[in-house]
DNA sequence: CCCCCTCAGGTAAGCGCTTTCCTGGCAGGC
DNA sequence: GCCTGCCAGGAAAGCGCTTACCTGAGGGGG
């Protein structure tokens, strides 16, 4: 135990059964090749005997096939990218690819490093799953590692909005953003706080600026201080919340523009004493699959997660050339469940 | 584009840079060996101009090292394994390792295949976070796996009970499930109903062997229709407990084998209008994030998720010779939220 | 009865790197 | 001035497979 044996190789097994490596390929890989049972069953033999196990680098490396596909994602752990990840995995799994899983943590550098790494590992394709950044230079950077990829026969699909041209699946984020303030201008709410993620994610930016759509058709404005920037998490949206809450007296509603945030802000909310929604109106985005069992539960809007993973990978591996990228849309649909209700008259 | 360039490799950028590729190999790989700083901006020059990836593949072949370092969880999308890991990763990225995560969705037949597959690879390390199964033949298998795995230099470590004699952590399922009946036991319940995963799992029968003894220990006992068994899941909860509702008349606390579950029981009870806890007591297992935000908040033993990836990992990781497993334990905690309070008198 | 075709199986040339070992040029010592 | 020692750089041998191509034996037809 502990004691590292000499691995066993192809040519160990072909000696062991007194045949040449050639038939033992091609008995192990089921080769078209007719191959005598006798020889076949001697081979089988030796491989359970000297209890092989083909070096995958190499038989990657003497194939020309690339069968490996990879997927970067901000973090596997939050529930948004778990959910698109359950629908990519599903697709490749089917596909009979492997998955290798990237967690940049939402750090850029290590989201370029690991298209290099994808790359260099022949992976047949890539999805980059996360927001795409308002940074010139990384987002140049990015796109010209994925182009040398696509260059060497690599296929590419991206989520959301990235500046790169190729297969997309985007979701409805400006779309999103304006049912959810929509809802809430409808509902009679005039001060309307929001409690936004990076600002130098486009997926913020997008779901704002449908918001500010929505504002505006209605006659309002969202100001300065009535947006408040924070993390992606329940942690920021329930810090977010204080300051909303601090900076904007009147407010009575509240729009997160993702469903963690929502549940952070809604902590706050519960901590305060703040009813929701008699004196507050909170709505997130995203539908994860807990916003039903906080209380109340959580109105929202709902993006397809799971589809919208099963529509990436699909374009990722997609057969043939491809003459035009594709992008395909992911609707928003407005979920109204108990976190909204109209303002109540001021007591 | 989509015309696939024949790839760069190390051998034309020597050409370009007129040198060797024994040159280009030193220089990429900041090999100690000195290199003519003349040379060095060439080589790099031509790297750069031709755009050139390394073949990862070709590499792995030809060093003797193995890096990569593979992770098979049941779903990384459930929280219980998303936690772990992120205490996973965060340990192999902090030693420069590449994790590949394998998904198995319970399929024990798929969980053989990857460890397979990760020895094919490579893999420096294989990390098994799911529950043991209870079925002798699949047992077996997948212990001679790991061996086969191990005698050719790979290191194994797993989360939970595993017939496989190695490098552990376990989680406290047994003492955890006691401190959960003790608990509800103590507040003066004693007609007990328990939501529980399915049977097969390992860790299913240690919370459930733990729930027996703190019943025993206060003089009572589980009997068969006060165990419900389900999905791991929120849905397999949310069924249980209408189940033991049903078989149960007089029940006044519930205790689920894991969180998910609970929250599923708090739905179905929210559904038919009984209120927790006034009516009924409930508690958890796991203590996942969202398990704060319910309402009332989950009454739960809380297992350090994320530290027990990080543990396991560290164990995967570890250099030397290992004369001995190593077998840790990571303790379960009891922690009393608003889910759970004394049953009110009969009405 | 001989030739040619067929086909199972083997031979060997890579796949793209790393690394050991070797070479040739230069400086220093006697 | 010649020999030794040192060092930057190159030649080439693999790493463990796959596969195009070759070989030799057996069978059928003329």
């Amino acid at each position: 135990m502990g004691y590292s044996a000499p691995v066993a190789t192809l040519a160990d097994v072909a000696r062991r059964a007194g045949v040449s490596t050639a038939t033992v390929s091609r008995i192990i890989n089921n080769s078209p090749k007719p191959v005598a049972e006798a020889l076949r069953e001697r081979v089988l033999a030796a491989v359970a005997e000297l209890q092989f196990v083909p070096n995958a680098n190499a038989q990657q490396l003497a194939r020309a096939d690339r069968t490996a596909v990879g997927v970067i994602v901000h973090d596997v752990s939050d529930p948004y990218f778990a959910e698109i990840t359950r629908g990519l995995q599903r697709v490749a799994t089917d596909h009979g690819r492997l998955v290798i899983i990237c967690n940049s943590y939402r750090d850029p550098e290590r989201e370029l490093a690991y298209v290099d790494l994808l790359h260099a590992h022949q992976t047949a394709a890539i999805v980059l799953a996360g927001s795409g950044y308002h940074d010139a230079p990384i987002t140049a950077r990015l796109d010209a590692k994925l182009r040398i990829y696509e260059s060497t026969g690599g296929r590419v699909a991206v989520i959301g909005r990235h500046e790169h041209a190729g297969d997309a699946v985007v979701p409805e984020n400006e779309p999103g953003g304006y049912l959810a303030g929509d809802a809430l201008y409808r509902l009679g709410h005039t001060a309307i706080g929001v409690i936004a993620g990076p600002r130098h994610l486009t997926t913020t930016t997008d779901r704002l600026a449908g918001l500010r759509r929505a504002a505006r058709q209605h006659g309002q404005r969202l100001g300065a201080r009535q947006v408040a920037y924070a993390d992606f998490d329940r942690n920021g949206g329930r810090a977010a919340a204080a300051t909303l809450l601090q900076d904007n007296p009147g407010l009575t509603a509240i729009a997160a523009l993702n469903d963690s945030m929502a549940v952070g802000a809604l902590a706050c909310l519960r901590e305060r004493g703040i009813d929701v929604p008699g004196r507050m109106s909170l709505i997130g985005f995203d539908d994860m699959p807990i916003s039903v069992d906080v209380t109340p539960p959580l109105s929202t809007v709902r993006l397809p997660l799971e589809e919208i993973g099963v529509r990436a990978m699909s374009l990722a591996l997609r057969e043939g050339e491809r003459d035009a990228p594709l992008v395909e849309h992911a609707a928003a649909r407005l979920v109204l469940r108990g976190s909204t209700a109209a303002p109540c008259d001021r007591p």
